[in-house]
DNA sequence: GTGAAAGCGCTAACAC
DNA sequence: GTGTTAGCGCTTTCAC
């Protein structure tokens, strides 16, 4: 079998390229092409299995149909879950993602956002780390969409899709309250980037607003689990007061049942616990651990299909759609969205104060 | 910032852009070129910010400097670990990875490597399907390196990278067995993946070896969970003489101890537990679940350096390596590996009888 | 030692 | 309605 080219066609059906091109491309009518040559060059084409070569389109034409992904760490099981679904999507609409994790490390991230440029990505999706402004701004006006999720970074405008990070948590902190516990703890990850920030404040300010005092636990954050069970035991072993614990990250959360584990600590009696994030350990887990979860199918979802809609934008005359493309009235040019998905939260049995 | 091309290059330095282009590909030496002019260019180059187009690179030279890695899902932990240490090894030797999940779907697979033929991956990862043995083998003949890993395909040679399913499944039965359990169930996903056969084999080899009945029960994968918890659930009911269970695969694993809990049983005094694949739920559980483990690292990082290996063959005059590069010896052409990664197994309360 | 020019496969302005 | 042709940015043969 034989790689045909667009030359080939043509010459083998004795029209020129551009006629074949105009067809291949959903022009002919707007060309005003015979519905007979139409015709016979789909037939032919169909025949011999031509495809034709992406790269070459990529060159002539500036776009690749790629997307570029950029998540914290593809291994991570949120971001993983994430990445699927837009995967799905985006092939779905006839896009490939290039992906890459940019491990919240600056340097890094700017060499993978000048590879995404380079390569022409006609699009990228972004959890981003923090240091990395003015190369994000310099991509957007370079005229590339750029979409954040999870997160997003302060002085940048552009599309992002987020959790209600402090709602959730100042409710969640609310609950235990609620249910009567007094010296609440708060186990986070050293972090500036707004997902944390954001939860962080939910915390504060609930207690706060309940007089009760402030203990929180700020960790740097490590692959080495060690360096995470550790501070966490030696924080417990230090507010020996605490009466409950609400983790802020899942890696915070699990490393955190270990440390329970280590001191012999038993939830909820002398810890009650709440973790943000759920997964299948808080819910086998003895007793199941309250947890708040992350509607990832909509987070992913909203987060392409604000980049689809910018793609749309760019290829004006896209005759995908039949009649009713014209018509897709108010341009909402340099409009961005801001898309803010609620959480929701499963209460099991390590929120709930023994009686 | 003007973007620049090799011919602005050439021109703003009054030389051709063969001489730029020379230099840029490191082949002044061998073209003779005058020291000072490479200084000269190189300086300009760096100065002006000038990155080759790798576009129209690829158009030229048919590589692209990307490898198409496929997976059963990216949001399955394995996979999304694997695909972070490939991932990792991948950019820092130069490539970039497109990545697809092929949920098992011949169809989808079919289509997706289609794709990677179209876009011109030099080179792909995957861990097939059954069903696409033509299309694998036409690629393999087109000249594309395919290394497999997690599983194989029968009748296809090429690298591949597997662990040892059947006799790490051999001998963690025959660890049950030993602990004296004499009505060992197997419960795993009906499949006829290679891996999947192997840890079958392995136990009913164990299990026939030690004239014990066999208790399997194949399930058919699905993501909605109650469609495994459920069989599960039937199964343990109906045979319960059962003293013990294996679970074949992580997903198998959790949702059995779902299973478990629906059906108040208790480990290990109802039911000793040993799973295939490790994770924090197995780690956490009360009491603690004995799992065999992938080293996730080795296999990916086997899997990568078969790649890489095949990929660094067809670039015969890379000049990369300063000398050393010529004396790598023997071609061992078409000379494909097959690499097994052993596994391990971490022992906990799960498989202990109660004495 | 360096340069002119062909061509990778495609699109699109322009000509007829 | 269809064809001619000029590039997109790069590599590489061949000529000098």
């Amino acid at each position: 079998m034989k790689k045909y080219s667009i030359s080939d066609i043509a010459q083998a059906l004795n029209i020129s390229k551009t006629t074949v091109s105009f067809i291949l491309n959903n022009r002919a009518e707007e060309k005003r092409i015979s519905p007979q040559l139409v015709e016979r060059v789909q037939q032919f084409v169909k025949e011999v299995g031509y495809k034709p070569n992406p790269i070459a389109k990529s060159l002539r034409t500036g776009k690749t149909n790629i997307i570029g992904l950029m998540v914290e760490n593809i291994a991570d099981p949120f971001f993983a879950a994430v990445a699927r679904h837009i995967e799905n999507k985006a092939y779905q609409n006839g896009y490939k993602i290039i992906y890459c994790s940019t491990d919240n490390n600056t340097l890094k991230t700017k060499e993978l956002l000048e590879m995404f440029q380079e390569r022409n990505v006609d699009g990228c999706i972004i959890a981003p780390p923090i240091g990395v402004e003015a190369e994000i701004k310099a991509l957007l006006d370079s005229g590339m969409p750029v979409i954040f999720f999870d997160r997003h970074l302060e002085g940048i405008v552009t599309d992002q899709v987020e959790i209600n990070n402090y709602e959730s948590c100042l409710e969640a902190t609310n609950l235990l309250i609620q249910e009567g516990f007094k010296d609440i703890g708060f186990i986070t990850f050293s972090s500036t980037q707004t997902q944390m920030q954001g939860r962080l404040a939910g915390y504060q300010a609930a207690v706060h607003h309940a007089h009760l005092k402030e203990y929180v636990l700020e960790i740097k954050f490590d692959q080495n689990e060690r360096l995470i069970i550790e501070p966490i035991k030696a924080f417990l072993t230090k507010h020996t007061k605490l009466d409950a614990v609400f983790f802020s990250a899942i890696q915070a959360g699990t490393n955190g049942l270990k440390a329970f584990h280590e001191l012999n600590l038993k939830v909820p009696g002398d810890l009650a616990v709440i973790a943000f994030d759920d997964c299948d350990v808080f819910a086998l887990y003895a007793p199941s651990i309250t947890a708040i979860y992350q509607p990832i199918d909509q987070i992913a979802e909203a987060t392409i299909d604000l980049l689809l809609k910018r793609l749309k934008k760019k290829t004006p005359g896209a005759p995908a759609a039949k009649s009713a493309a014209k018509s897709s009235s108010k341009p909402v040019l340099g409009n961005f969205q801001q898309v803010i998905i609620p959480t929701g939260i499963t209460i099991r049995a390590s929120s709930r104060k023994k009686r």
